[in-house]
DNA sequence: GCAAAAGTGTTCTGTCTACACCCATGT
DNA sequence: ACATGGGTGTAGACAGAACACTTTTGC
């Protein structure tokens, strides 16, 4: 392992870049950024910067989540690094991709026609190989989802059962059955039933609950399985 | 996401490192290299190298581990990239680690003590942060073999379902119920029943078995669960 | 004939799925 | 009184877990 064995090695430069998902407008959006400069000047990328001397990945993850988004203190997970020579057009450049789920509420986005939120439904043109990371990132929410309810991120602190249910359709892109969902849904360890009630709607009041142990890869497996529809 | 934005940035230097596990005298074995420069001379490490400028890290693995090992075609997977600033004493060398199963039949491993196989379980010092690199990798070994069944890797081409049996046990470090483990065994997709009987126990012959079409993240989940011993 | 590993089924339990109607409220 | 979303239970299918004895061979 001695150093430069080969001629062609030389040192990389390295970024981190980070998926950030919410729930808005009943759609999973995803935080972007117009790029000023080139190379892929006018095209909207994921939030992402490089690695300082000092900081180790998740620290840089979370440093860059912090300056883009203001957003402190979230379920932050390393994704991937994708590392082809040619995702960047002009240098090397591989990156350590990770992924956020957060409320929208808990976020300031300034008031800047070059940054905000997109439907993954509906992406503009992307940078790079953002796409592919984002479609990833997707991937693996689900996958987490399946296995934790991770979902909590996206909700308020006091939520009802339809809001969590809507947000595990919009992450899972299919409807689930209401009785099944509430019945394991209140099985969640840590999910806490309050005397309170959403007055949001017009109609019937709906039951409040919050989490109260955030309790990330739960034994309790399987949240989702494969319900159809 | 203009260059250089702090003065604090320069390029990293960027490894692959492979953890390769194989079953060997009925343990878990993995493959170690003693460093015979500094930092860390004379501790052991797993097989790591540079990544190259025209190369992605997929192929940088890959080739790695053919230049250690000889070993070609594998089930290679990313696993996770560490870059701890001070995992590297000297310089700042943010790493990219892979695993891979293989066969202890299909590596030639040169003549040299210096290159070896080590028991998981009792692993001599390790370079770097090459002990956390390989316990991760033990980890995600597990929660694959939870849903595909990706021991094949570490079977020879035909083998008895005890073979089969006891690399599941040895992966997941607890013993398994026979019946249960067979009849879930032999639902297995491209798992083909042979003709032909192991002759190598001066018992009673066992039915060999090979895989057909080899399935990686086979919807057959969770071929082991919860089984306590 | 005996030692050693191969092979084989059933029962129980818990979880997933599918599915349709009444309830509480605001207007 | 009606429209709207909130809320509830049951039956059937399937998969995991526990568990012990017979069979085949070499010696």
């Amino acid at each position: 392992m001695g150093r430069n064995m080969f001629n062609e090695i030389k040192t990389h430069e390295i970024t981190v870049d980070i998926v950030i998902l919410t729930i808005k407008n009943n759609s999973l959006q995803v935080l972007l950024i117009k790029r000023n400069n080139e190379p892929f000047k006018g095209k909207w990328a994921i939030p992402g910067g490089y690695v300082r001397m000092s900081e180790n990945l998740d620290e840089a993850a979370m440093r860059v989540l912090k300056e883009k988004t203001n957003v402190d203190n979230i379920y932050l997970e390393q994704l991937y690094t994708f590392g082809d020579p040619l995702r960047h057009p002009i240098s090397r450049v591989i990156t350590c991709a990770y992924f956020a789920l957060i409320r929208a509420e808990d976020i300031e986005i300034i008031d800047n026609p070059d940054v905000g939120w997109h439907k993954v439904s509906n992406l503009p043109p992307l940078a790079f190989d953002h796409k592919e990371i984002i479609m990833y990132s997707l991937k693996r929410t689900r996958e987490r989802l399946e296995m934790c309810p991770v979902a909590y991120q996206l909700l308020n602190e006091k939520f009802t059962l339809t809001e969590m249910q809507k947000a595990y359709e919009l992450i899972m892109g299919k409807s689930l059955d209401k009785r099944n969902f509430r019945k394991k849904a209140i099985q969640t360890e840590g999910l806490v039933e309050l005397d309170e009630f959403s007055k949001t709607s017009s109609k019937r009041p709906a039951r409040l609950y919050k989490f109260e142990t955030i309790k990330l890869n739960s034994k309790r497996a399987h949240f989702i399985k494969k319900e159809k529809k």
